[in-house]
DNA sequence: CATGTGACTTAGAATGTCGCCG
DNA sequence: CGGCGACATTCTAAGTCACATG
């Protein structure tokens, strides 16, 4: 019964529970089981090791399925165990020890299971379940909040002795990928293991704040850049006594948060966007097939509905379709619904007789108008927008003008939320006045809110960088209005960013060490936690939060559920899961034996689908361990250093030479590795396929023109047969009569179609200039050469139909050339299509603006003489000013 | 501690524009 | 020299992570 309950809560908590759950029924059912412990075992592992695997569990029917797998890896699991337990009053954990039992076969599964349990309620008893376990027995609940306690100081002592022995855990071969920079800080490490905590070096300090000023200026139109930079300098300098201070906490990644960001602050606010405009009277959406007529309110649900039909992605969702639908109708219902031509009441009720598609048509053909607009008008237009925009592009910060980056509210629409977010197509609201908080100067004037309404609130909040806030009303997130990308913070705090990439270098040695050693760590939270961030630095993985039940079901490292990581001896692990955006996640990888081993154990029954692998780990509870490292280390640093390392290692094998698209390609191929690792995708619309489809017909097309011309020279020189081999003139491959003829009246439809654009068009132009259009005659006459070409077409296929030669006085030679060229374009075409297909489903732009350091592309640039826009369009060139101007070809990641 | 709040970075899709090829 | 695909920009969703709160 209670069982049953237990499956609600939350996520995280709900696979905790099942599994003590399941610990306690099986202890209720053979408590003392103590037969079952393996030899070894101590007392530390109390109540728990009672538990067998074959005990039914909480959800007795599910936990079924996992059997299988239970069962594989019991052997595993038991050898590994059994160390655990011996461990237990060695201070520090042997590699030998641990192995050998790993050798020793099979132990009763009990033992298995024991060992489980008591990982369970060894680090945790955990406070996390609290109410529901309320019917467990009190005395019990003591017992281990008392061993957990014991527990951790044995840790931390044990974490402290671990240090010193560190040196000899030689076994842990780093991956090969990761190796080299390891290896290099080798002797460094020793002794940094000392400032574990301290430090923020100042040791860069000389480069870091050359770099300051260079970022400091903004400098952006060069009219006034030199007045600025006078003005800067002594600011700059003001601030700068504070330069050792400054630096330091631009640095230091933990004084961030306390920090003042700005002394002075003024800003316009924000755009609202336009009050929604009614539907002509002539469009409605359909009910039933009857026209109806909508409360503006409604309508412009149905509008943003409507105007949607052509993106499938979301409107055929049946999720989308019902969110929709039911804010519609609540809408509608409190609206009055909807009234026929005669004004009588139609209720709506039922998504699918309603068909938006007039809305539809009415809107696209009203894109199309606008596409359409003479060019004059269309700069007109923008001018009057950019002019009423303008006071909102800019904020003065501490006195200097810097790019706003949104500054317009979010128009209302429906919610697209992406993969299967329980929310996606549920209608956004318009944002009012009222719900919008302002962050500004003291002394600043505050924007006026829009007539009649008043601002949520005035802040004057100098931690705090943005500049507009509220409040979006299906998720409760929180929107801000903030800097641009170029400008001084945020141009600050990403080059804090990199610099904490650069500085894990220093570390990642000793961490790479430590888990390694870690992974076979008696205690489960810390296995669990060195196995994360094995998978965090080796893979790539985001960090990975809980979630809610009410956003898509994605997941990361601490996040992984039993179903994402499938388990292939003797070492290779499949992850499949979908991350962040709802991006699958899919890799077969080879592990280190010792993660794969701890994985194995992590899945060990009863756990099962819907379980997390790392129950006994959060994400604070893995930062809060990173930062011991290094201040301000967390999961995400080590995509940042991974990514720019990666890419810094591929530069260095490169060689400057070749011509520049040459040279950028390398750059790219660069660049597409690093966004492999990070999984950086970009789903490839329907549309790729039948365009990769297009392709390949363009080449077949270019292929039986070469074979067209082939047959010319045959056609001239019939010699040519003999020499060259029947094989020479045959069909290409994978061209057969039928494409032919399909080919042929493809080309003279196309024929047709060109003569007949041109026509029209010309005759639009007619019409335009008040002159009378062309006759139908005219199009007729111009049709020849299409149909002439038809005709030749016929005769070629004729029996025995020649192809004759074309253009005038042609030749062998001539011919011949013409093939060669047609060589090359197919050859340009393939390696186009090639390189598009390589890269359809990867997107490069992700890893290039946040995690490649932008001064390796900057270094890139010179070392290898290659303009710097050929990587960085313009806004990227701005964002990276800092990095643009302040590095040599000399610098180093 | 667990959970919620808040602020900030990272992400792909949608949209806009621009350059290049036939 | 115009059409269209590639590339750039905009938009906003979806993460991360520190801190507050009970």
């Amino acid at each position: 019964m209670s069982d049953s309950e237990d499956d609600r809560p939350l996520v995280k908590a709900k696979s905790k529970d099942t599994i003590s759950k399941a610990v306690d029924a099986a202890m209720d059912k053979q408590a003392p089981t103590n037969g079952h412990v393996a030899p070894g075992i101590s007392m530390a592992m109390g109540p728990v090791e009672v538990m067998d695997v074959d005990q039914p569990t909480t959800n007795g029917s599910k936990r079924k399925s996992s059997m299988a797998n239970g069962k594989t890896y019991k052997d595993e699991s038991d050898s590994d165990d059994a160390p655990l337990t011996k461990k237990r009053k060695t201070k520090v954990l042997d590699s030998d020890d641990d192995d050998k039992p790993l050798k020793r076969v099979v132990k009763p599964p009990k033992v298995t299971a024991a060992q489980i349990g008591e990982s369970d309620n060894d680090d945790i008893p955990l406070g996390e379940k609290l109410q529901q376990e309320k019917e467990m027995i009190e005395k019990r609940a003591d017992k281990e909040a008392a061993a957990l306690r014991r527990k951790d100081k044995v840790e931390e002592g044990k974490r402290k002795a671990k240090r010193q022995v560190e040196s000899d855990d030689e076994d842990d071969v780093p991956l090969a990928k990761k190796k080299a920079p390891a290896k290099a800080k080798k002797v460094k490490k020793e002794s940094d293991d000392e400032d574990d905590v301290p430090l923020k070096k100042k040791a860069p300090a000389k480069k870091a704040t050359v770099k300051e000023e260079d970022t400091a200026a903004p400098a952006k139109k060069s009219g006034k850049a030199k007045v600025k930079k006078e003005e800067e300098q002594t600011a700059e300098d003001d601030a700068a006594e504070d330069e050792e201070e400054e630096y330091r906490w631009w640095e230091d990644p933990s004084k961030g948060d306390g920090t003042v960001k700005w002394t002075t602050l003024e800003h316009n606010g924000v755009i609202f966007p336009p009050e929604y405009q009614p539907l002509p009277k002539s469009v409605k959406m359909l009910y039933d097939g009857v026209p109806v007529t909508l409360h503006p309110e409604a309508e412009e649900i149905a509008h943003a509905f409507g105007s949607m039909l052509n993106s499938t992605h979301n409107v055929e969702n049946p999720t989308f379709q019902k969110n929709f639908f039911g804010d519609f109708k609540e809408m509608l219902d409190k609206t009055g619904h909807a009234t026929d031509k005669n004004g009588n009441k139609v209720k709506i009720s039922k998504f699918e007789k309603c068909d938006f598609r007039p809305i539809f048509n009415y809107v696209d053909a009203e894109r199309a108008t606008k596409k359409a607009l003479p060019n004059a008008e269309k700069k007109k237009l923008k001018a009057e927008k950019d002019e009423m925009e303008a006071p909102f592009m800019y904020c003065q910060w501490d006195g200097r003008k810097q790019k706003v980056g949104n500054f317009r509210v979010e128009p209302p629409g429906l919610f697209r939320g992406r993969g299967e977010h329980p929310k996606t197509g549920k209608w956004k609201k318009r944002v009012a006045p009222e719900q919008i908080t302002i962050n500004i100067g003291k002394d600043a004037m505050v924007p006026r809110p829009p007539g009649g309404h008043k601002w949520k609130e005035i802040k004057h909040d100098q931690e705090g960088t943005w500049l507009v806030m509220w409040q979006e009303n299906i998720n409760g997130a929180y929107k801000y209005v903030m800097l641009a990308a170029n400008s001084d913070v945020k141009g600050q705090s990403d080059f804090k960013k990199f610099e904490k990439a650069r500085e894990l270098k220093k570390h990642i040695d000793r961490i790479r060490k430590d888990y390694h050693k870690e992974l076979k760590s008696e205690q489960m939270a810390e296995r669990q936690r060195a196995t994360a961030v094995y998978l965090i630095d080796q893979f790539a993985l985001r960090a990975g939060n809980e979630k809610g039940e009410d956003e898509a079901d994605t997941v990361g490292c601490c996040s992984l559920k039993f179903e994402h990581v499938t388990l292939k001896p003797p070492e290779t692990v499949i992850f499949d899961f979908l991350g962040k955006d709802s991006i699958r996640f899919y890799q077969e990888v080879k592990v280190d034996p010792q993660v794969f081993k701890n994985l194995k154990i992590f899945k060990r029954a009863p756990k099962t689908d819907g379980d997390e692998i790392f129950d006994r780990l959060t994400t604070s509870g893995l930062n809060k361990h990173l930062s011991n490292y290094m201040t301000g280390l967390t999961a995400k640093v080590f995509r940042t250093y991974n990514a720019s390392w990666t890419m810094a290692s591929l530069m260095k094998e490169m060689t400057p030479t070749g011509t520049i698209p040459e040279k950028v390609k390398a750059y790219n191929d660069a660049n597409r590795k690093v966004a492999i690792l990070c999984n950086h995708k970009r789903t490839v619309g329907v549309g790729h396929a039948a365009q990769m489809e297009k392709m390949e017909g363009k080449i077949d097309g270019l292929r039986y023109q070469q074979y067209r011309l082939k047959q010319q020279m045959l056609e001239l020189d019939p010699k040519l047969k003999k020499k060259r081999g029947q094989a020479y003139f045959d069909l290409p491959e994978g061209i057969d009569d039928e494409w032919v003829k399909n080919h042929q009246e493809e080309l003279v439809a196309e024929a047709r179609d060109k003569i007949r654009k041109k026509f029209e068009k010309e005759n639009e132009k007619l019409v335009a200039d008040g002159e009378k259009e062309m006759k139908a005659k005219e199009l007729e006459d111009r049709m020849e050469p299409a149909d002439e070409l038809e005709a030749k077409f016929k005769r070629e296929n004729k029996k025995g139909g020649k192809i004759e030669a074309e253009g005038k006085g042609p030749t062998v030679d001539k011919l011949e050339a013409a093939l060669e060229k047609l060589d090359t374009r197919i050859a340009t075409l393939k390696t186009q299509s090639e390189d598009r297909e390589s890269n359809k489903e990867v997107a490069l732009g992700t890893s290039k603006i946040n995690y490649i350091d932008p001064r390796l592309t900057v270094v890139f640039s010179k070392k290898f003489d290659v303009p710097i826009e050929r990587f960085f369009s313009k806004t990227l060139r701005d964002k990276f000013e800092w990095a643009v101007k302040s590095v040599d070809e000399d610098w180093n990641f």
